[in-house]
DNA sequence: CTGAAAGCGCTTACAG
DNA sequence: CTGAAAGCGCTTACAG
């Protein structure tokens, strides 16, 4: 029905093989020959079959990308995965389809299973914040290429690249403790969220360090959610001897701290100092405009997937645990502690 | 290398056939061999290999997603349409390729014969609202399965799926009117965006329908981004009679103008009210929260995904123009004019 | 209900 | 530099 290889070959009168070295660009053809089949191919506006090319060669071509859409899509942590993959699959010929992470489904590794196995994608991205570590292990386990994107795994030979996320949140609290600020709280995330917890030990660790006695209830946990973190932020605020400045585990929990402040009569960052995690677009559009602990996740996940890709032309498994640096973005929503 | 459908037939003892229509559940087979046949399969882990079953069939089960995601990954937008889409796949065995729309290599629709050519997607879903019309023209004229999501066409053979946007843009105004506004204007987006532009319309014949009265410089332009959205606010109000309601043609453009607002001190609603179109996530949780047009655009996107695989399943081109309605979400960012 | 044959459109591996 | 053969793992179409 549609033009093959065999009716390019036929037409320009040489051998199938010749067109598809010509066409793969592998292996070598005189020019002419090159010429003719690259002129006549392009008559036909003629494009190789990927389905019996990757047939043949045992290979898709495909990158499967997994997360959790439900809960990451629309959000600017996405997008910048997202464009960092593209940035370095674009490079490539290799696609990216989508797989869609739900715990029940996933959590035996089945339907990943299914996916590396049916669908035959030649590696697998991994961008599941809530994911069990059992999940990955089993990927892992059935040899299938796997990188995860911005979480810390347990398990050593799964292949990880991250943001520096504990230094981050030791820079901002010692940003804020150089801006004076003693009381210092952490909003942090969902507890079975490995990130939101390496956050968390991450300001233990800078309290243990400085020797700040935080109250136990200065160390606080939202679903990092607009809801939950205001309800949390009411938490940490309307108690005597409140907190001068509250890191947030996300930008949305620090959202969520700054309208209970104002809630309460606080301003920030006169009263409150408030500092986010994420440094996500809309941060530099609120009111006021937050500060927060830069992660570069589009460099981040552009260094995962070529990770991946390195891996799979090497047709090694990806190994090793990388990490791209953070930063500060220093806004309006911090400064020095009041008197 | 791995476990195919002959190894499967010959542990059984039965023809590469059965196994198949054991798996494919197409074809008759006996209760005893199915039984047989699934515990086998079951046990060696057997997925098929859909990539020979691909190539057999002809059919990828490739849905393609075509998205200039670099203006649109992030967006709230791109996160309804994307769970709309897979509302709809999840209960077929399509999957999802995403492929990145660049007005420079798609112009002449080059990419996206690629795209269906070689990488044999089943068909396409466009959600390009900045594509030119001779992109999906060419796109269309190839015989390609394709539904345009999300904005109006001027070929009328294309199948689209949208918002009443117009309808809602009317609606959006007269609540205004009935509010008592007068003097309304209009934030609409880049010239180029053909919905963008059809929102303009609905606001014009709004005006023209009510008799009101609007100073050219009452229906202004953004880029749709915080920056001109805001300067375009700062524009339409530093003048006198200025207007009383401003409706944006997106919320980020709403977002600009109230802060525009409060830049010269006006208080939104009571000196002006501020309405947005998408009523997007974070439109409730802006301060005011904000009113909007709401559009279903994951009732849209599934309406549009099945429209497609409808059409795949019938072996027929997708046709048809269909729309889902519009609603107002009204909150406290608009209120009865000032007095 | 079951199977043998042919073929989907390429690429790999070999031969010249 | 070029080509003939075999085969990738399924499904379609036919036969029984």
């Amino acid at each position: 029905m549609s033009v093959t290889m065999a009716d390019i070959a036929k037409e320009c009168g040489v051998s199938m093989m010749t067109v598809s070295r010509v066409l793969s660009g592998k292996g070598s053809v005189s020019a002419k020959t090159r010429d003719k089949v690259m002129q006549v191919a392009r008559a036909h506006n003629f494009a190789v079959n990927s389905i019996a090319s990757s047939f043949a060669r045992r290979k898709s071509n495909f990158v499967g990308l997994v997360a959790p859409m439900d809960r990451i899509v629309g959000s600017d942590y996405f997008s910048q995965i997202w464009k960092g993959v593209n940035d370095a699959l674009k490079v490539t010929n290799y696609d990216l389809a989508l797989f869609d992470y739900h715990s029940s489904e996933f959590a035996g590794g089945a339907r990943v299973q299914s996916l590396y196995h049916s669908r035959k994608v030649d590696g697998i991205l991994c961008v599941t914040p809530t994911a069990e570590d059992a999940f990955l292990d089993t990927t892992h386990d059935q040899r299938i290429p796997l990188v995860v994107l911005g979480k810390p795994v347990n398990n050593p030979q799964i292949c990880t690249v991250n943001c520096e996320d504990y230094q981050g949140v030791i820079d901002m609290a010692e940003y804020l403790y150089n801006q004076g600020h003693r009381r210092i709280a952490f909003l942090g995330g969902p507890k079975d969220w490995s990130l939101a917890q390496l956050r968390v030990d991450a300001f233990k660790d800078f309290c243990q360090r400085r020797r700040l006695r935080v109250p136990k209830r200065f160390i606080a946990h939202s679903e990092y959610t607009p809801e939950s973190s205001y309800e949390a932020g009411l938490r940490l605020l309307e108690v005597p001897h409140r907190p001068t400045a509250i890191i947030a585990g996300n930008d949305i929990s620090a959202l969520g701290i700054i309208k209970g402040a104002h809630t309460l009569g606080l301003r920030v960052p006169e009263d409150l100092s408030v500092a986010g995690s994420n440094d996500y677009h809309y941060a530099s559009n609120t009111e006021p405009p937050l500060t927060a602990i830069h992660q570069p996740l589009r460099d981040m996940a552009k260094l995962g997937t070529r990770t991946l890709l390195d891996a799979l032309d090497r047709n090694e498994p990806p190994t090793g645990h990388l990490a791209v640096k953070t930063s500060l973005s220093i806004r309006q929503s911090t400064g020095p502690v009041p008197r």
